[in-house]
DNA sequence: AAAGTAAGTAAATGTTTATTTACTTACTTT
DNA sequence: AAAGTAAGTAAATAAACATTTACTTACTTT
């Protein structure tokens, strides 16, 4: 049997992110993307069943994936309160400034119905993504360092602020004054600590 | 002349975001959208000059038009922090939960380089969205009673979490325990607050 | 080294796409 | 009430779409 290029499978990842990036999911064509990678259409299919089904692994197995390996080095679940939450905050603003075709589709995640009804599918099949954060937050509230909140909550209070801030970094990249800095994540950061704490 | 029917644009307007908050932005097409709205395809081309054109004038025009005009409700810049940070959020959640389908394409918004480009565009031509809530944290720098960010760091640390729990309460519309309430709103909002607050 | 096989290609499939053409309708102006 | 006109329609256009067909390639197994 003639083995697999998986030089070609990578392709077709990167050029789907590229185009996704620069062009919008709405502009990604199986035909475009197929002649972007170098590639014939029939190529994409032996891996992947339909359109939608390589959407859904690109996002949920390649980008969401490498995406809580990068949020998650170097955690770990009983670190002291700030300590924890600033680990999270600094790999992840690292990981997505290093990979902004991956942060582009990650966003089509919050408003694509396709995207979004994948993700909540595998968070309850193959168990939550972000589990060692849930498990911190749990134990934080239980020590009483912090409110019990639902953990949705306390996740969209911690961390979608951030996200806010990388798309920022990623507008002003094309400006003279560089603003969203590693200094200021580090202070944004602490103000997110500040406003959850109990005192 | 034969006079413009005005429903008929409403009705296109209306079906547009229809489509795209159910089946998605990519999934929109002119002639599933004139059918639907009981149009001929030519009718939305009096209006629109393109698809694109009509996009934008839908998001810019229409959706983040009026979405202004829900948040600012009832606000003054003059407002003491708290209360006009609160009037924001309640303002806000109010006007989503009822306007579901704007909801859907304002998220786009954040993902699609289109809708992004044509926002930063507007934003610099016609003087900026939410003008009146810069003016207010610009006071509120002044008067010493904030840490001085850039506003768009304001912004995203005041902000983006709600609009992630407004995600989260149609999540939960689904299932049978409802966790984002207006008094779990107003919790956030207040948390939010102490964070920025200098002591 | 020959046979077997999945990977891979180029070209074709039928459908859907955005947009236009050729025409009709319904109202305003005279 | 007749003429003029933009709004509106239905059907057509050419290009692009997702996917498949028919075939070739390059490797493994024997």
């Amino acid at each position: 049997m003639r083995p697999k290029n998986l030089e070609k499978e990578e392709a077709i990842r990167t050029i789907a992110l590229q185009i996704i990036s620069d062009e919008g999911l709405e502009n990604l064509s199986m035909q475009k993307l197929a002649k972007a990678a170098n590639v014939s259409p029939r190529t994409i299919y032996i891996k992947y069943e339909s359109k939608e089904d390589f959407l859904i692994k690109l996002f949920i197995d390649e980008v969401l994936g490498s995406y809580e390996k990068g949020v998650l080095e170097n955690f770990d679940e009983n670190m002291d309160f700030s300590e924890g939450v600033k680990k999270i905050w600094m790999n992840t603003f690292r990981y997505l400034i290093h990979n902004r075709h991956s942060f582009a589709l990650l966003q089509y995640g919050k408003s694509s119905p396709l995207l979004n009804k994948a993700f909540q599918k595998a968070n309850i099949k193959q168990g939550q993504f972000f589990a060692p954060i849930h498990k911190f937050l749990k134990m934080h509230v239980a020590t009483g360092s912090i409110r019990d909140f639902p953990s949705d909550v306390h996740r969209a209070l911690l961390f979608s602020p951030l996200l806010d801030l990388v798309n920022e970094y990623f507008d002003y990249l094309e400006r003279p004054e560089q603003i969203i800095t590693e200094k200021m994540i580090s202070e944004c950061c602490e103000t997110v600590i500040k406003g959850i704490l109990k005192d």
